[in-house]
DNA sequence: AGTAACTCGTACACTGGTGTTCGACAAGAG
DNA sequence: CTCTTGTCGAACACCAGTGTACGAGTTACT
């Protein structure tokens, strides 16, 4: 190893610290060190010993969480029809954003904004690319920025959470329900 | 008076603790209770003399914002073409959620989340009493739950606030973009 | 087996908020 | 004018979280 080769009962800890935080801020995004500590069987000195600073465990596990959602991502297929493409992403992105937003917000709260647009910024692309193709071939609307759209797209997923949360639909009807509402939404204006 | 006539100073006092906290907390929707006295230029004992507690002010301002809200979007012609009708609601209530946005997420962390949705129903129902008309003339999709509707241009809007305070958009465009996304999505599916 | 790396619990200092108490003082109502 | 109501600042108790220090004990590398 060229760099930190940390004891082994160490990296135990780590990915137990990491697995334990994303699963405690996931639950509820102030989750306390203490809290963090206990669900990974482990004092809260130890933690200390790894992460400097909740700041930086929180941004340790936020780039975990972006790493995980792009290796799924990456499998999607997004050639052909564009708008069967987006419906392929939409699938696969929305359990991602289900699964991580409470993540989102501690990370909001606790890293400067550009951190946060600055581990964004892949997923973000991928979705922007496949718009701008969209766009090209006039499957999408071009008379809102793509930026915008892509707003849009990441509003309506997370306002579904929230729907789920609150009991209003389940979490099945969550993707048709998005995918119907985009890709109307996306529609060049008559 | 039936009930509770304060004095007159006391009165002049908690419009102004009223006012301030919406500002406040409008700013900062964790803003302290010492903050709110300064800014209304009163004593923090004297916050706690009118209102027992953060919530109970955070509520009672919440209260307050809403009736505004209500009182504005009372006036909007909701008759004629459901689309145009539905322009004329975002374009009032769109600077509503704008202003109102951090305060919604001060109640929200101070305030059971019945309550929240207790207070927010009148504005809601007037948004779904016109998206079911839409609906039954014809204009607006039905194959997705009025609700789902709802949430939709609650979270677009909350999206363009966003965008806003990113600066990637300014205020000026903010309406119509709102409300070309939103009548794009809710078309009926062709 | 020896050594360095790591862990643990407890205890501590510090911060920043909430809500209360006290006694002196000011202002409005009748 | 008087008396009730309200206001003020400072002080206090309290809580919950963060980050650090210490010393003893344990675990993995070599």
């Amino acid at each position: 190893m060229a760099v930190a080769t940390k004891r082994a009962d160490a990296q135990r800890n780590i990915a137990a610290i990491l697995t334990a935080a994303a699963e405690c801020l996931s639950r509820d995004p102030a989750a306390s060190t203490s809290e963090i500590a206990k669900a990974a069987g482990v004092g809260r000195v130890t933690l200390y010993g790894h992460f400097p600073s909740r700041a930086d465990l929180i941004e340790a596990v936020f780039v975990q969480a972006i790493a995980i959602g792009e290796e799924t991502l990456g499998k999607v297929d997004l050639t052909g029809d564009p708008r069967e493409a987006l419906t392929r992403l939409i699938e696969s992105s929305w359990h991602l954003v289900d699964q991580w937003r409470a993540l989102l917000v501690a990370a909001q709260d606790a890293l400067p904004p550009s951190r946060v647009r600055e581990l964004h910024a892949d997923p973000m692309a991928r979705v922007e690319r496949l718009l701008e193709r969209g766009r090209a071939e006039g499957v999408f609307r071009t008379d809102l920025p793509t930026s915008w759209l892509v707003s849009v797209m990441h509003n309506v997923m997370h306002g579904a959470a929230t729907e789920i949360q609150a009991g209003r639909i389940t979490s099945d009807e969550a993707a048709p329900y998005i995918t119907a509402t985009l890709l109307s939404a996306f529609n060049p204006p008559t």
